[in-house]
DNA sequence: TCTTTTAGTGACTAGGGAGTCATTAGTGTA
DNA sequence: TACACTAATGACTCCCTAGTCACTAAAAGA
């Protein structure tokens, strides 16, 4: 095949600083349809224009370099979790919607989706990156969700109990939305939106004032 | 590494029957140890007691026993949803939590989350089976819980509108605790009751005359 | 310009496991 | 008891890909 998509290049370019990131955003687009197991190391080296060694001068084994792409997105995560200003400006209501749509575009659109596919079959393989996507991924999660409610009760919106409504339960729909619709096409992708947003009324309706 | 575990017995037994169940038997066990991928055809045949070369009299590849496996449990999920007259005996309530400690059991300790684990990170390798699965399994549960929902408006504790409700939120919880479980020690294990009643209220309260 | 340093290369090796098949031996029948 | 049939065996082949390493050439600097 042509490996001339980009005419006119040298064949060999030192470019110590943009290697890995690019690395890792070629290695992400395969994983994303072909699957971690399934996507050679050399498919990620053609994809990301270099040659298979090279990809070893910047990571040590096709783990490591996985820890490097999810370390990568959690921090990406952290910096989109820390803007956050948009969820806490209107109602509760409000802002779970936009949690859960925040969530699920990472998840699907953004193919965060990958990362989880990889713990859930793969997991036992690297305990330390469980623990390490657990304890910045998903109790960060947790925790946003937490203070929306929190919030809530402040502004009267919701009762006082829902201050101690485990967050676990709020997530877990948007979550598993997000798997379902990459794995099941019938059962997550088609109605989303609209699923979230029942999910929300549901949530107002036990938690909410009145 | 002591393979005399049964003593007196023949090294060579013909026992066309029984081989095909102890086979899967076996297999899943393994897989829930040690994952689908990881677990060798070898393991597999050393666990049922026999060379590995038996495992192919029965199943054309890896993938196929696989498939059996599936197979096998969907026959043993409908069974066990046909006599879910424990499910319709008392209240709503009652009905829900018997049937999210039931997806609970049957994902945890029956195992079962094992497919859903190879489903999520190769289902795009065998659609077909994905297909199946998506139809028999999750269609069937969201089925039952139609039905839960359905029942609970008729004996007047549910509002009208719970007839509307999208099973798949009701499900959502029960079946991410199980996942997350079996990933993320944290975060799915040590409450699961205690989140499933919590799920309940939620629903009850939301859903709930009064 | 020549030299040094090191990013980049890709043919090669090593290891592991899925699937094969010629052989062995239970089991039922004549 | 001899024969035929086929379940069971496990050593072997084959393929695949992660990881290596001796080599090549881009850039920096003397």
């Amino acid at each position: 095949m042509d490996e001339n998509t980009k005419k006119t290049q040298k064949k060999r370019e030192r470019r110590k600083e943009a290697r890995p990131a690019e690395i890792i955003a070629a290695a992400i687009d395969l994983w994303k349809v072909r699957g971690f197991a399934a996507t050679r190391l050399e498919d990620v080296a053609a994809g990301a224009g270099v040659a298979k060694g090279t990809i070893y001068r910047y990571f040590s084994s096709k783990e490591s370099l996985f820890e490097a792409a999810v370390e990568a997105r959690i921090v990406r995560n952290i910096d989109q979790a820390d803007q956050s200003a948009e969820l806490f400006g209107g109602t509760t209501e409000e802002a779970l919607l936009t949690f859960f749509e925040k969530v699920r575009r990472e998840m699907v659109e953004g193919g965060s989706f990958i990362f989880l596919k990889v713990l859930i079959s793969e997991g036992h393989r690297f305990p330390e990156l469980v623990e390490r996507y657990e304890a910045t991924v998903l109790r960060r999660g947790f925790e946003v969700v937490r203070r929306i409610l929190l919030r809530g009760v402040e502004r009267g919106e919701l009762k006082p109990e829902a201050a101690e409504f485990d967050p676990r339960l709020v997530v877990a729909p948007a979550m598993m939305l997000s798997l379902w619709g990459t794995v099941f096409p019938g059962v997550g992708t088609p109605d989303a939106h609209q699923l979230l947003r029942q999910n929300v009324a549901l949530l107002i309706g036990s938690l909410g004032v009145e």
